[in-house]
DNA sequence: AACGATTGTTGGCACCACCAACGGTTTCTC
DNA sequence: GAGAAACCGTTGGTGGTGCCAACAATCGTT
């Protein structure tokens, strides 16, 4: 038996929902990024590069609220698996300019049906409309 | 400057919407609890013994989704603070009997204020109804 | 009496968020 | 221009959290 008896004061607790559900997404879509042997950073990553082209490692970590630090695995991991490409920037040359290979936009492709197929049993229980309104609230209390 | 910038494809992701609401809801009571010296568990234990009264460290890990490996830890925590006892369970000798002091309880009262205030800046973007709606629809998606 | 299940405990692993410091580089300021 | 300030990638480390395996002790069932 899981948690679904947890105490009253927990379950009408915003901040233990919210926990409590990040807990399920996150372990839905690890799931399925663990099939391509990737986990979430490498995959929004990936997303950042296709949607807003090539940039720096700082860029991106700052696009995507990652630590530079943390950021720099991420493109070790990518790279050695061909998915991105690290070039210096000569315009800056402090600057790395992180790019997705052709195998990284297909890779991204894959990953892509992996997360659809995870938002779609993370949302079973709600109809349309109801999803679009938890993203609508999710979106203003993110946006702070 | 923060992430507020994210892919488009990410901020329309439930998942990545749960994960980054989480992640700000958990700043923010981590930081009320560790003015008081605790973390997230400590608070969810004492709960729930307030709420359902002496249990044992398996009971508590089912009804809080905590491991019980973990438990052990926070109950650790707890007992060296005095916030709560354990007994061996007489009935069966495998079990401890946790059960709050009262130092638990009144450390239990400011925790509560301090997560009170964590909620309210939590949700301050969110009219009340949208607050009701948001905790009505997250609690579907984690009841399953 | 034997077996399987449960409990507390130890030890370990993985992921993620975060911080400090460093050398190399660019930009700002005087 | 020169010096200060800010930025970049990188290394190394910390802490919270979720999870799993194994073990001895104990209980329940048969």
């Amino acid at each position: 038996m899981d948690h679904h008896d947890a105490p009253s004061r927990l379950r009408g607790l915003p901040s233990w929902l919210l926990n409590q559900a990040a807990l399920r997404a996150n372990r839905l879509v690890s799931e399925g990024f663990e099939a391509e042997g990737m986990r979430r950073h490498h995959f929004s990553v990936l997303v950042a590069l296709d949607e807003g082209g090539p940039a720096s490692q700082a860029a991106l970590g700052r696009r995507l609220g990652i630590d530079r630090s943390d950021m720099v695995a991420v493109i070790n991991d990518l790279g050695r698996d061909g998915l991105v490409a690290r070039a210096q920037d000569d315009r800056d040359r402090r600057r790395n300019v992180i790019r997705a290979t052709p195998a990284g936009q297909r890779a991204l492709k894959r990953l892509d049906k992996r997360v659809d197929a995870a938002q779609a049993a993370l949302l079973e229980p709600l109809s349309a409309t109801e999803r679009r309104t938890l993203e609508r609230l999710l979106a203003r209390v993110v946006a702070r």
